[in-house]
DNA sequence: GTGGTTTTCTAGCATCGCTAGGATTGCTAG
DNA sequence: CTAGCAATCCTAGCGATGCTAGAAAACCAC
């Protein structure tokens, strides 16, 4: 029977090529250019191949990419984590920078993904207790939760106006500080 | 030529009908149903009418109605100016939860207006001045504007995390309570 | 080899945004 | 009143999208 795992292995594989190749076209055309037919020809199969790996479609490809986004997320700000509110801020801003379709995809689109409810994968509650575990210490008195909800929330206004070219490019730097400023001192 | 006035005043009618129908048919049903075909058929013409009154097709009619929406969010900031911090963000909050499609017209889709240019709307440039207006005694010896730029990520980011269920529902009104905390003081 | 199962591809559907070209209407001049 | 011009509008169609049914091919056990 190890033919049977070879071919199950080699359906893992295709799967995360699959992956693999509708973030780099998303990152390097945006998600619109990522087309059904585009990522079967970049995988060097036929069109119908990606429904047998992903039965929803377009959306559940772009899902899967996006938790692989959330485990890559988590991961920086955890390497981020001895920095601070400044070190995991400018983590998480520079991830966003450094991955924007990635971003988009968990975030503004892939509404089916959603946090704060008891479905939610483990993945994506990593994210916020690496930001939890930074903002606890200046809490307070404070509900150290809904704190970093905020502390979360300004991080990704701060992305999203950025990437709509709606802040003034000049003050990214000055921005940050004021992050730290705002979100660092206890405040009880 | 009276009756030349008329028709121009006929043709103004019906691009703000346009506009009108699609943000109906937007908050009613999302963005993705707001077809061509759809709206032509709500203002009872045909598709190439739409282009006549806008060149740009889809994209142009969705980027009127996010002018629309800044004018109407800038009016509601206004209104709302006395309430100090905690009135303009509640206010804020409001709108965007009030007109869902039409904020995601503002900020998430209708990329090409920008902020922060020369050539950004006198509209779009007013939303920016009223929350100036609230963070400026705060600011201390800090920079207001990109204080400001902070506080208004903080908003959109609220906005926008709370929309994609990312946050917990049970927290909002103590979220709304620490961002008068964090932005409310000094912090020179 | 042969039959049956699994996998893959070809072909097509409905819908999308958008546009060219003809038809229809309205206005003007003789 | 009518002929001709100009503006307006609609029918029909193009290319591309996500997705799917049914035929074709490959694979495996016997």
């Amino acid at each position: 029977m190890t033919q049977r795992q070879r071919r199950v292995r080699d359906r893992t594989e295709r799967g995360q090529r699959i992956v693999a190749a509708a973030r780099e076209l998303a990152e390097a055309e945006g998600w619109d250019a990522v087309t059904t037919r585009r990522l079967a020809g970049l995988i060097e199969y036929s069109q119908p191949v990606l429904y047998s790996h992903f039965p929803g479609g377009k959306d559940a490809i772009m899902a899967a990419a996006a938790l692989e986004g959330f485990a890559e997320l988590a991961a920086a700000l955890a390497a981020a984590r001895d920095g601070g509110i400044a070190g995991i801020a400018g983590a998480y801003i520079e991830f966003a920078d450094a991955k924007p379709a990635l971003y988009d995809a968990m975030f503004t689109l892939a509404s089916e993904l959603r946090f704060a409810r008891d479905d939610t994968p483990e993945v994506m509650k990593a994210n916020f207790a690496e930001l939890l575990a930074v903002i606890e210490p200046v809490a307070g008195r404070q509900d150290a939760g809904p704190l970093t909800e905020v502390f979360w929330s300004t991080l990704h206004g701060l992305v999203t106006l950025d990437r709509g070219h709606r802040l003034s490019p000049a003050h990214r730097d000055e921005r940050l500080a004021l992050v730290v400023a705002r979100f660092g001192t206890r405040a009880d």
